[in-house]
Parts: structure tokens; C-alpha cells; sequence
DNA sequence: CTTGACCTTGACGTTGACGTCAACGATTAG
DNA sequence: CTAATCGTTGACGTCAACGTCAAGGTCAAG
């Protein structure tokens, strides 16, 4: 298939694509006239890169796991390096969660002794 | 005092102070050389801008607490506008938290997965 | 033949808060 | 007088992941 309908498939812009390309996460075959082809294994390249997207990883991220995928093995995350990926976003998004519990806490504080009982109506539990 | 002391004493950058001048929430007096020319109510500004910068505030956010110091206010939160800010921004610190939260448990969930145990290793807890 | 839908590369724009020159004027110490 | 240190106004660079033209090539249908 050509770029046009891998993006439609994958949900993703045309320029996404070339971008990856460019990145090196999803080399292209040309076909005579020069236009890209694609295949299924593509798709699901896309597909990995997308999702690892969504949950706040860099395509530097994406990359063991679409080499991975690449070598040949059903998943992205059955290599030892996207593993190790997987351990050092978690440690991340720990840091970033007690960075904004800790900035939760201030502006919560400042909140309320600008204005007492303001706090009261928000709330991360809620 | 002059920008060199200022930002020395602020503990910002002159290019800083520059740009929130250009921004429009620190507007400097000139003396007759052209030289920007500050006082301890200037330094005060700053320090308000900087500890809001330091728990997430962008510049934005920062100038209603600007204007309501410069208004004659002993502190910047003491106007409804600023108030307003800070519960905007607990409310987007809440839906920050939130969404990160829902990511770490994806990404727990496909580190389990991938690799039993790993996830022991690791927690916001700790 | 011509339209239209597709593709190509190249290159600038976006966002926030500055960093980092460049090229120049002002002030002060020696 | 001169060097050192300060100040001034531009104006481009940074970072990520593309969006958005521009200018053109390719190909099937009518």
C-alpha cells in the first residue's frame, strides 16, 4: 500500500509518516515511480509507535521497540532494551507525578490563605 | 538599582527580566542614559513571577498576580483574579495527575507483562 | 487532453521562556 | 587614553513532533 493509505489505516497524518521515515523508525521501499510502499507489517509499526505515543513516550522511546518488532519478534516489548525503556519511563512518570503532588500541595497552600474554603471544592480524588 | 543587580539579587538572568519586561509584567523606569532603573518593589515582582514560575505557572498565569501587586497590594494573591488562577491551575495539575496516573498504570501494566517481577521494583510510594 | 487524486522533496511555522551572539554606547578605574 | 565592565537593541537558536504551504511529478478516468 502507498503512504496516503497506511495513514488512513494507522489514523495518522501523511507528514507523521514521512517523519518517522526521516527518524528512522519506518524505512520505505519505493516502488518505480518513487512513491513509498508499505505493508502489513508496516501497519503495525505505526500502530506500536502510536501507542507508545499516547502514554507520553518520545519517538527516541519508540525506537527499541520498533527494532524489536523489526527483528522479527511478535511484540515490541519482548527485547531486553524496550524493557529497560518500560522501567525508565515508569521512574519518569513517578518523578513527574510527585513534582506535581508537590506543586498540588503548594497551590493548594497559597489557595487557601488567599482565600479559606477554596480548596475544599477540588480535589484529586474527585 | 540597575539590571545587572537586580538579576543578581533575583537570581534570574538579565535576559529574563528583559523578556518580562517585553512581555509586560515588569516595566522598567529609564534613567537619562537609557539604562533601565529598578527599585525593591521591582525586586518584589520578580521574586512573585519566580516562585509562581517554580510550581508550574506560565507568564501568562503569572501577570494577574503581577498587576494586583503593583495595584498596591501587599501580596499578589490578594485579588479575585489571581485567586481564580490559582484554582484554574489546581484544576489542571488534577487533570495532569490524573492522566499521568492512567499512564503509569498502562505502562505498569505492559512492563508486568512483558517481564513479570519488574514492576516490584518500582512505586510513586516509595 | 485534461482534470483530479495521489505522490514527491524542501522548507518555514508552531510553542514558551529564555540563551546566545552581534554590534554598539556609557561609565568608571587606573 | 584605554581597558574593563556595564548597559542597549535586535535577531537568530533551542526543543518535539509534526502542520502547512509551495512547486512539481504520476497515473487512472472521462
Amino acid at each position: 500500500m502507498r503512504i496516503g493509505e497506511l495513514a488512513r489505516r494507522a489514523g495518522v497524518s501523511t507528514r507523521a509518516l514521512r517523519y518517522y521515515e526521516q527518524q528512522g523508525l519506518l524505512p520505505a521501499r519505493r516502488s518505480s515511480n518513487g512513491y513509498r510502499e508499505y505493508d502489513e507489517s508496516d501497519l503495525k509499526l505505526v500502530t506500536e509507535i502510536r501507542s507508545l505515543i499516547t502514554v507520553g513516550f518520545t519517538l527516541d522511546d519508540a525506537r527499541p521497540f520498533v527494532e524489536c518488532l523489526r527483528a522479527g519478534n511478535h511484540a515490541g516489548n519482548a527485547c531486553p532494551e524496550s524493557v529497560e525503556v518500560y522501567r525508565r519511563k515508569l521512574a519518569e512518570i513517578d518523578e513527574q507525578i510527585r513534582t506535581l503532588l508537590g506543586r498540588r500541595a503548594e497551590v493548594a497552600a497559597q489557595l487557601s490563605e488567599a482565600c479559606p474554603g477554596c480548596v475544599l471544592k477540588t480535589g484529586v480524588t474527585t
